[in-house]
DNA sequence: TTGACATTAGAACGTGCGTTCTATATATTA
DNA sequence: TAATATATAGAACGCACGTTCTAATGTCAA
């Protein structure tokens, strides 16, 4: 048995309190933590990992997580598989959070129902963002109320004319005759396959 | 001109900090935050937002945005359309990154490249979240290894023999002869539409 | 063994935290 | 108007916070 003390395990133990409690610990708790017996040790150990670049002192001298310990990480697209080590890989990290929800006061979710935007990708049962208030561009999705129904459509205007239509062929194309109401602009989707 | 100073943008101004900050604000950057000058205001406020409901103070009495605040409110499905009022809707919240990771330590992001599993729905250029370790069951998507390339492809075993096929016609279905590699199991995709 | 370095322990300290009290101003209702 | 909540200000207080110091212990190489 080897010391369980270092730094990597130091940082998932942070990541843990963070993810459970949604704020950093203080020191005291953090002797708990790292199973030390004495603040000191605990100063110690965050003066590392800050120049390590884990960790951040915010203007106030509050401590953050920074960045990399977040979300998930990002190592490259299908063809190029599994990156070797499955360790130090130079690797960028996202946060679902942030990569898809530009506006979160502005955004809300909703799930999709039937598949008439199955040729976008979006099918039945898929949660979908939408952006309120933004104002849809030529090619754009949206979610729009066509004789008091809610829809998804692409968004096509043509001088005064729009017209939504279906990414499924079964469905016809909607030219609304008066009033056009948009819900919102779809800014992106997501779908779980397990749980 | 009202008071501009209710629990509502007290809430909001919370949250904005918070989103930025990644922790609450001390008392005395409430101060500030809700355009007052004694903290005894700003326990006043606290108070009353945790009345409410939209505070809490965990164990160790420390304030915690409890769950409302957070995320983006889930909010029906596209044939229920916008809420009425985009108001009080007892509204589900839910944070992507929570939602959609389940194992944030073993999993990782992907771009997909190429219309292989176009069927089910994963286009060129999504990401895709693969857990690693997890046993893929028969239907799975996993990320899998053949012949010195990565795919991904939906799996199926029948007794001792495992094949891998595309969920697009175009592509033919793969019988591994002798080792196969899994990387992982797709647990999710994602796509964005817009910035 | 010796020396250098890394790690742990304990205690002491100043500062800012959140709480709580009193007092005053503003709104609301009868 | 008077009576009653509601909202703001300021000051005082105890306490836990993070820092910093000294000293002891463990680890490793020469």
């Amino acid at each position: 048995m080897k010391k369980t003390r270092d730094i990597k395990s130091i940082e998932q133990s942070l990541v843990a309190f963070y993810r459970n409690q949604k704020r950093m610990p203080t020191y005291t708790e953090m002797m708990e933590l790292f199973e030390v017996r004495s603040k000191s040790v605990v100063s110690y150990w965050i003066d590392k990992l800050i120049e390590k670049g884990i960790l951040e002192k915010d203007e106030q001298g509050y401590l953050k997580l920074s960045g990399i310990s977040f979300g998930i990480p990002l190592v490259g697209n299908v063809a190029a598989g599994l990156p070797a080590s499955a360790e130090e890989t130079p690797r960028e990290v996202v946060s679902m959070d942030q990569y898809l929800i530009a506006r979160p006061d502005t955004s809300f979710l909703l799930r999709v129902t039937g598949d008439s935007m199955i040729g976008a990708g979006i099918m039945d049962g898929d949660l979908v963002i939408v952006e309120r208030g933004r104002l849809p561009k030529n090619g754009d999705i949206v979610l729009a109320e066509v004789d008091g129904e809610w829809t998804m459509k692409y968004f096509h205007r043509k001088g005064r004319e729009v017209t939504l239509e279906a990414a499924n062929p079964a469905y016809s194309t909607i030219y609304p005759r008066e009033e056009l109401k948009i819900g919102g602009v779809i800014t992106a989707s997501v779908r779980k396959y397990l749980m």
